[in-house]
DNA sequence: AACGTCACCGCAAACGTTTGATATTTAAAT
DNA sequence: ATTTAAATATCAAACGTTTGCGGTGACGTT
């Protein structure tokens, strides 16, 4: 057995012919004699040869790496996305190389750095919370590598986005909880620096305003996690007119809400109902189970690696970027009132 | 601004200085005049130059790419597992393929086919249920390629592997259970032909043993999914002589039971205690929150990386294979009685 | 004998980088 | 003025693959 790899190289050795020979063999080019053929073939399968995708790459500048960034792989909804994206890429002839940013600035630019030197063919990110400034996209483009945005978009630099329909989402939400009879409903709300954060505000306003509720803005706070709800839901129910629904960002910091409240004595829903947006296990497993929107974390990886394939397979920049809408479900279960 | 990215001969070529030398300038090489240096230096940041680790790769036979075969990404554990590997990782100047096999064996080869393409540096591999042919993870090896296995390791090759201590895990929730007081105990168990199910039965079993509690077959049942909990506790809990606690595999099937347990009108941690494995998200949310067995995803990925980090860079695979265990740590919540 | 036509194969360059072995220049020492 | 050494820069090869171009026989046709 050998050291290392088999290459061209070693087997035109053994054959006593070119690489040039044993390359174009392999290809079945018309050139060369089937006999060539056939004894390049019969030593290659015995010898295991697999081509040099290394050596491809530099050849063809094309590696058929994507690169992801993503703030924190664990997490039910990035999870899901990475499987959807891992799952069109391999079937396209890509690998796919990961990289989490950790919600921080710093290593999300670390990051692109690691990828510009990979030479990845493309590049598919959900930004960090952190990040303000885009010059580090930029910089990725300008070196001719396309990216594609997903979930956490950027709204100032023009390009391909894949992104659920928060506002939509949000909408039908709180319109649900308005239909089963809710009047005060609370918004428990992230960063409004987020775009996907101002588009989920934005349709619970929407709904709000569409059926003549008068907002109360002491009933919308920065509330985005578990343990923040934990905290926050208390303050909340001793409002002197406390919300008899909460309408949660996502879906941690719904089960905190809801977990709150129960402990606080009350019922759920039949004195406050609960929507989150998100659906990752955690919903199902809830009691009563959370009533959500389905994120479609699987659907969104899906739709942004097929864009990127596209636009690699393009070889230029210069084209129109588009931004690609999942419909988000709801999915009424055990946390709202049912009339 | 140039198209394509800067090499090392657009940088000669504008300073009228042969590559060789750029090379050297900017590896601060004491051949070169510190003048040339400057100005290497100079231009190369100005025109943003990151080496081709592609090239790179080529010239030294090393692609500082670890690859990673999944059953699923979309699980706490594993993606805790890929979180943990690419941070140490990155930590160590690699970068992180992953592939996922969804449990099928044909995929794994697959994704063994592209890991050998792509000459990963080193591979770190959760065998999906399907497999039990192991010839090609022998292949990887034959060319030079070590590999770790973690959690779904393969007993017959001999192998490093990272595994979660089940025996001991299983033993400490049962004794914990009887500790408490309970006497009925019963288990929910994944297939045993897994090495995993089969350790955590073995502790199961020891502890009753160890306790001289008699161990009744009737309390042992297939049961590793939330579903599948839902369908089978309602057997369980109408057998003539109940159980008072239930140990379970894995947490969504801690979490089924318990849902049913409430559902039946009986009372948590009252008339049944409830253990679950693997700490996920779930296990804090639920009401009440349940006792489990910490699984330390992000410890087995870094356990894992660093091991695979230190056989890549023996540079031989002349090793004695080692196997890391990391302790699992149970975690007393609200699911089990307090005395 | 001279030429053309095939069928088959090899050469060399290229992708970007590094590095041992050389060249060339500069300055100092004889 | 010549030699010597040191300083500085270049050459060429190598990693594995592909591909345009050129080359070599064998054979058939005039």
């Amino acid at each position: 057995m050998r050291s290392g790899q088999v290459t061209i190289k070693d087997i035109a050795k053994e054959l006593g012919i070119s690489a040039s020979t044993v390359s174009r063999a392999l290809k079945d080019h018309p050139d060369i004699s089937s006999k060539t053929k056939e004894a390049v073939n019969e030593l290659a399968k015995k010898w295991n040869y697999k081509p040099n995708a290394v050596a491809l790459s530099l050849r063809n500048s094309k590696t058929n790496i994507i690169g992801v960034i993503i703030p924190e792989i664990v997490h039910h909804f990035f999870s899901s996305v990475i499987s959807g994206i891992e799952d069109i890429a391999s079937k396209a002839g890509y690998n796919v190389m990961i990289f989490q940013s950790n919600e921080s600035y710093e290593r999300e630019m670390a990051n692109v750095q690691a990828l510009l030197s990979s030479r990845v063919d493309g590049v598919l990110v959900s930004m960090s919370k952190e990040t303000k400034d885009h010059s580090h996209f930029q910089e990725l483009r300008d070196n001719g590598i396309p990216i594609v945005f997903f979930d956490r978009v950027c709204n100032d630099l023009s390009s391909d986005n894949v992104i659920v329909d928060d506002f939509a989402g949000a909408f039908a939400a709180v319109e649900h909880l308005i239909n089963i009879g809710c009047k005060r409903i609370a918004h428990l709300s992230a960063p409004q620096h987020m775009l996907l954060a101002q588009n989920r505000q934005k349709g619970y306003r929407q709904a709000m305003l569409k059926h003549k509720i008068p907002i109360d803005e002491k009933l919308i706070i920065k509330c985005d996690s578990f343990d923040e709800a934990l905290m926050k839901t208390p303050d909340l129910l001793s409002l002197p007119e406390p919300p008899d629904a909460i309408f949660a960002v996502n879906e941690l910091t719904a089960a905190g809400a809801l977990l709150m409240v129960k402990k606080l004595g009350l019922k759920v829903p039949e004195d406050i109902s609960i929507v989150g947006f998100t659906d990752g296990v955690v919903s199902r497993i809830t009691d009563p189970s959370l009533t959500t929107l389905e994120q479609h974390g699987f659907e969104i990886g899906i739709k942004a690696a097929e864009l990127i394939v596209e636009r690699v397979s393009l070889g230029h920049m210069d084209y129109e970027p588009v931004t690609k809408v999942v419909k988000t479900n709801l999915i009424v279960r055990g946390s709202t009132r049912h009339i």
